[in-house]
DNA sequence: GACTGGCACTCCAAGTTGCCGAGTGCCAGG
DNA sequence: CCTGGCACTCGGCAACTTGGAGTGCCAGTC
């Protein structure tokens, strides 16, 4: 009963701060949210909640702002799911609609999230890991130059040149072609290495390197940290929000250009929406922000994440039904195709 | 020979104002560059340097900063160029040689470009337009669902879903695939209305409505507005400059996340440096920056420009010299595909 | 035991003042 | 045409003051 109004004061703390982005005084929250008690007994909640470390002063006599700590009891136990309008969720819809091809999807996705968060917004294409191959094509570019190109199920294409160690006739090549195509059609990529391991060897001699390089190429592409891309955009929204990040936002600039990074922030996504809050996070770059994704996939499978990395003092419920919403849509695009 | 010591006076108020940041005066001048006069005179010459446009003071007893006019005097008759080092050239080269594909050289260039300037780096992927098919590949989806897979001869690779207006049985979809493929491999894009214009009359009657949307996606896809690709990178240093700008970098981050305006800033671009500075660039966003770009392709064709966006003092010889040599090596990596 | 009003205390933010120095424009003289 | 000198301007800095928001604590009340 007590615990629980103190719970009702960091609730509101983190409300106001959200808010206003100005460290909240007793005072202004006894007349901001009904509690029904005097500003002395919220201090005293207020004293208890900082020795607890749920709380901080930026500096004695200024109110306090919530810690990373306060931000996930918030998330955890506080933070009621905000749903999304039906007006919100066509938008969502309909924008996703118009898509002409996976680029586009994920072009729009990540536009679309950075839009209605107001925060940096990233998008994984599906992993090819987790992809099935529609179709493989092997062009020739030259005598010793071959290209690759590799349509995934989930509508993901990759490309990849692949140089000989020698000339190749057109019936070589053909004959290359032909047991390749037929070796992964239909298979899933994490199984290249079995599929494809000693393909090589039933070949004619002189034509085994020229198989082993594009096999040795094949595999290469859908290695687990190669293969992943990520989307992404909105980062004015990192500018607009500066006065956040205490420091410059310039390393958090140059960490998300770091494709390593974006991975990991994308690393362990699950069916859920998972938050990160500030020293939470694995990157040391990004300790004064918080991320907050999930993934998508087709049917239970997740083959992507989706997210948004933002100040702590995000709007966590809206923040994580965006996300969610966004994830799900890509999910249903997903599984149209 | 007076008028030739006020170009030198702009010379060295345009060098000191770029490597400080700080209004230079009179006194500075002088003892900073040995110009032989005192600094009463580089005073008078500063005051006629001011009538004309070429510098202004940010306000009075403050030293003078150039104006754009001022840096575009700097840019078009003082300016020497600055040769790359060897050493430099080989580190481009270096950076550059690992690429394995397309994505990948447009990648690394932005990656080196941002690196070494230290601006916001754009690289256009080569245009389809300017391209010829090296290869095109007709994969089938569904019933009604068909993937076209464009290889360019520039490396590039577009693919696009097609939505067919009934279902296409086996045979009709080789006969598709043949028809089509003749008709444009080895051809321009920029000419596929006239290669495919009347394509569809050959066909029987009920397989026409699919060569159709086919035929049309194809047209679409090498549209000159909707082909055009643009990479992005090194907006962090966006952030490290910040001072530079005298308002946020917001509406300059928000600029360059649309793809309409990186187009226009890389618009016009030919085999010479573009410089474009402050006001004389044609995005209002933009207008607080300038931009150094040039154009890259194969012998004598322009098929796509490379360039920086930098703050208006920045390092004119430096920059153009790095934009030029990025853009040779682009040159010479597509040549050798 | 929990809550409340009151009080002394702290300390940031914002405004004020005064001063220094860099920089200017102008002028008379070489 | 250049120069030294001089009066003047004005931004930036530092020191200082003040107002107010906020705190912790304590004695009193229900």
């Amino acid at each position: 009963m007590l615990e629980e109004r103190r719970l009702a004061v960091l609730r509101a703390i983190v409300e106001d701060y959200v808010a206003t982005r100005e460290p909240v005084g007793s005072k202004a929250l006894v007349e901001r949210h009904g509690l029904g008690v005097s500003s002395a007994t919220i201090r005293n909640d207020m004293a208890a909640l900082e020795d607890e470390g749920y709380i901080a002063q930026p500096h004695t006599s200024a109110g306090r702002i919530p810690t990373d700590l306060g931000y996930r009891a918030f998330v955890d136990r506080l933070a009621g799911v905000k749903p999304m309008s039906a007006a919100e969720r066509r938008a969502i819809a309909n924008f996703l609609a118009g898509a002409v091809d996976l680029d586009d999807v994920v072009a729009r996705s990540v536009r679309l999230l950075a839009q209605i968060t107001r925060q940096v917004a990233l998008v994984q294409y599906p992993s090819l890991v987790q992809s099935t191959v529609r179709h493989l094509e092997i062009v020739r570019i030259s005598d010793t130059r071959l290209l690759l190109v590799l349509i995934a199920d989930t509508g993901r294409v990759e490309q990849r040149a692949v140089d000989l160690p020698a000339p190749l006739d057109e019936e070589a090549l053909g004959r290359l072609r032909q047991r390749v195509t037929e070796a992964v059609t239909g298979q899933r990529c994490e199984d290249f290495a079995v599929l494809l391991g000693d393909l090589a060897d039933s070949f004619p001699r002189d034509e085994r390197g020229a198989v082993a390089v594009v096999v040795s190429t094949l595999m290469e592409t859908t290695l687990d940290t190669v293969e992943q891309r990520i989307m992404l955009g909105g980062t004015a929204n990192l500018a607009r929000n500066r006065d956040a990040f205490t420091v410059s936002i310039e390393p958090v600039l140059e960490a998300l250009e770091e494709q390593v990074v974006l991975l990991r922030l994308l690393g362990e996504v699950s069916g859920e929406v998972s938050v990160r809050i500030g020293h939470e996070n694995p990157v040391e770059d990004l300790q004064a922000t918080s991320v907050v994704a999930t993934g998508y996939g087709r049917g239970e499978s997740v083959v992507a994440g989706v997210g948004i990395v933002g100040p702590t003092h995000m709007d966590y419920p809206g923040t994580m039904s965006s996300v969610h919403a966004v994830a799900q849509y890509l999910s249903r695009i997903l599984d149209e195709n």
